[in-house]
DNA sequence: AAGTGGTCTAGACCACTTG
DNA sequence: AAGTGGTCTAGACCACTTG
């Protein structure tokens, strides 16, 4: 009823739970090292790709780092930055796709950079939008960097009926970004709606992050609104295991 | 500089790609056949494991679904059920930790088990609850399923000090859930936080999920705060493939 | 019965690290 | 030079599916 596969036997299975114990407990600190391959199977009395099967599922689950040539090891967790996900219409920081991360300096974004381009309206980005499917869009693509890592894709779409000849087709839009841009040009920001799923990247995005096996993401669609119109959408692609989204939600009084 | 692992020669990383690009390009639809083991043995000019190894790495990324015995498919994404994540003080929906998830009928989860007990306060709960490490505190634990398919743990850990003698403490809370019991107590409550994190569920939860392997999880973690004191915390551990957290943000004016 | 994916072994080679 | 993890092959067996 629950349980999808059982085929064939396994051995693999209880020694990544006999290891993942063994880590959680604390038998193995954060930053020590595991048993090499070699002892593992003498201990198990298997093969070498069965340990190596354990491991890897160890590593996918974030218990076990590896360092090619030194070893198998418990896993310090990196520091997670909490990036807070605020409706703040206009923010301090240079235009970033972290809008909406927070106008203070706890934005610490590293690096931006910004392509954009223009394109015609897919079907979902259309129905995000809220526009006919074709029609004329702004896409701007961000790459974001911290210490030389890319740590998060964005891009963001608008209708071009609300960006043609304004200074959000250019590359720098000034403090505020394109939110303040939009407020200016005298549109009304009502609300943003960020909608959050988790995966693996895909082939390209595990490119981009500069990874060889894909890491987890956070995807992240924000939607932002006027009062009678969907303003632009933002898709950002985040390394999960590096942020942590934190929404404020005030009660209603 | 950005890859982390060369070591040794590769042949499975370039036949996954191929196939992702195809899977992702169209030429499967969701729900067709890939080639079988054998067939991609021969394309390939490898052995069997190297094809497994391609295959599991396009399963994890949620490409590929396996029928054993069956063959490959390309994956059917599950309908994703959205999350409404609100505010709201109180709810029409009996109890449960999908609290905030909305006053409406689109809350729709299929059912609840609770189990009730007192424990002291971990140094993680104490500093999220901002008392002090070892008081004493109410923990509810739920499981959530949907169509017997378990979808969600969660656990609210309250102060004992708010909770002791009330209703809280029962298993009944009635409409409205512990928040309306904390109103009706005569708290304020403010707001809540959400901190959001994705990871693969450990040992224990994926045993709890009644899955083989560990599935892909969100872990929100709730904080709700009145005018002066934190008056509970949930964590809550959500699969990721099934949901989207929906956040509204509105616009300060 | 024939085909499917999943696991396992034994043995090989590779790139990497430390001495 | 000796030890490490990562990948690969060839061959075996298993549980599962359809006919």
């Amino acid at each position: 009823m629950g349980d999808t596969v059982t085929s064939a036997r396994n051995r693999w299975r209880p020694i990544a739970a006999e290891l993942r114990t063994q880590i959680l407990s604390g038998a193995f600190a954060p930053g020590d090292r595991l048993p090499s391959s070699v002892a593992l199977r003498a201990r198990y009395g298997v093969s070498g790709q069965t340990i190596q099967h354990a491991m890897n599922g160890l590593r996918s689950e974030g218990l076990v780092e590896t360092r090619p040539g030194m070893g198998w090891f418990a896993r310090k967790p990196p520091d997670v930055v909490r990036l807070p996900r605020r409706s703040d219409p206009v923010r301090r920081v240079p235009d970033s796709a972290w809008l909406g991360c927070g106008a203070e300096d706890d934005c610490w974004l590293q690096d931006v950079v910004t392509v954009i381009r223009y394109d015609r309206a897919s079907a979902r980005i259309a129905a995000e939008l809220r526009i006919e499917p074709g029609a004329e869009i702004l896409v701007r693509e961000r790459t974001m960097f911290d210490d030389g890592q890319v740590v998060a894709l964005a891009a963001s779409y608008l209708p071009r009926a609300l960006t043609r000849g304004t200074v959000i087709e250019s590359a720098e839009t000034g403090p505020g970004g394109i939110l303040a841009c939009l407020l200016r040009l005298g549109h009304d920001v009502i609300q943003h709606v960020e909608r959050v799923t988790a995966g693996i990247a895909h082939g390209e995005e595990a490119r981009r992050f500069g990874r060889p096996d894909p890491p987890l993401v956070f995807r992240v669609v924000r939607i932002t609104s006027g009062r009678s119109a969907v303003l632009g959408v933002i898709h950002i692609v985040v390394l999960a295991e590096r942020f942590e989204l934190c929404y404020e939600l005030p009660v209603a009084r």
